[in-house]
DNA sequence: CCCTTTTCACCTAGGTGGTAAGAT
DNA sequence: ATCTTACCACCTAGGTGAAAAGGG
């Protein structure tokens, strides 16, 4: 779908006030955001699957822009998943015969469990083709599959921090480079904000929800690996 | 070494007047130039190797830079590669005993075979992180691993068109991304150029020299399964 | 208990020269 | 005879979730 600007979409410099931005693979980003999508982070940095797309329109071919993403917290709560027991007992039943642990979906869900922790420093992507020309950013789609997300606080490879178990919502600028001197006096007027409802997502350290687990495998081509069953287009 | 530039050096702006290139792995290159440098051309597209890469000095840290490279024709000359054969009598021996078909080193060589061919389309490769600012390009050493060298005429890659069985030398320009209203009048005094005559070389379809095709195999990482010996650090 | 970290087999993606067949 | 092409095994480089180990 097509993502409006945030409120106060008035008084935008010409060069990015008609631009817009599509969300590519928009069906598997609501078939995942349908089961709550989970993102992996780790110490290393883990990219995003799916990847972030967007198709650009509306841009000045001539002028240069800047392109970058950010994740704003969804909310200020720490979430836990709260697994669901086969059969009566519940946790009498787990110890008593423990492994092979089976656990039912349709009863299992994320809890709110308390106030958010300190929010991670705020950094920012700057898609690394920026800055380009207006035509060149909207001749194909263009893929933030460079950004990688960490829960390291101390993170010095310039990846995305984010609290793990928080929930977060991706947001694409455009941003046109104004060549004005004092460009500064106009920064406000020269960036459009997108957000797509369907990429939020819960940062997580181990996925939770096997349903995310086995629809992340069966459509990340790098997971391949885990697919038993047959192969579908 | 370092390169110096071409004649005329004088009159040149400021930001670009001081820049200096320092070609790096240096002595690989002259291992393999004192060989006879051989390049591989596919219709595809070939990387180089060894690669080119510089580290850059003397420009403006402040101020936008974009770097890229062309290749210049050694000469007006087609060549041809003669083998050289074990034992008296040659050809005779070789056709009675046809394969193993073993043939001296010592005795090979290029030789001239008329006028060059037709120049290909006079393309260059722009680095692809220009334009940036002087103290990026100067942070790190520059490599140009993602150009391609390609022998078809028709390449719409975007890839450097070169004539098999032609010499080249690599040239490498610094240009100074002039802000001035009518910077096009300046051109010709905001770029730099360099060029290292260890780098030049004779593209081939398939290597002719068997001591370049060792040395390849022997320094370039992605041939490590074509080597028998022992590891030599 | 719940979450995080580490390691691993298994992939994708793409850069090597060898080899044999094809082209001129 | 000489050069070019297509395909291949074998690498590098790095993105997957599983599983087990680690930590509070």
């Amino acid at each position: 779908g097509w993502a409006g600007e945030g409120p106060g979409a008035s008084g935008k410099n010409r060069r990015v006030c008609h631009a817009a931005a599509r969300l590519e693979m928009g069906s598997l980003w609501e078939e995942f955001n349908r089961l709550g999508t989970e993102m992996i982070v780790t110490k290393a940095g883990r990219r995003m699957f799916p990847t972030f797309q967007v198709k650009l329109s509306g841009l000045d071919p001539l002028a240069d822009y800047v392109l970058l993403m950010d994740f704003v917290p969804l909310d200020d709560k720490r979430y836990r998943w709260r697994w669901g027991c086969w059969g009566g007992g519940g946790r009498i039943l787990a110890v008593l015969s423990p492994p092979p642990r089976r656990y039912a979906f349709h009863s299992s869900s994320w809890l709110a469990a308390g106030r958010a922790d300190p929010a991670a420093p705020g950094r920012v992507h700057f898609h690394p083709d920026s800055p380009a020309k207006g035509a060149q950013w909207m001749r194909q789609i263009v893929s933030f599959d460079k950004l990688k997300l960490t829960n390291n606080l101390l993170d010095d490879n310039g990846h995305i921090i984010l609290n793990s178990m928080h929930r977060y919502q991706p947001r694409f600028h455009v941003v046109f480079v104004d060549p004005r001197r004092d460009s500064e006096r106009f920064a406000h007027q020269n960036f459009k904000s997108f957000s797509f409802p369907e990429t939020q997502f819960m940062a997580v350290t181990a996925y939770q929800n096997h349903r995310i687990t086995q629809l992340k495998i069966a459509s990340n081509p790098f997971a391949k690996g885990f697919r038993d069953g047959d192969p579908e287009p």
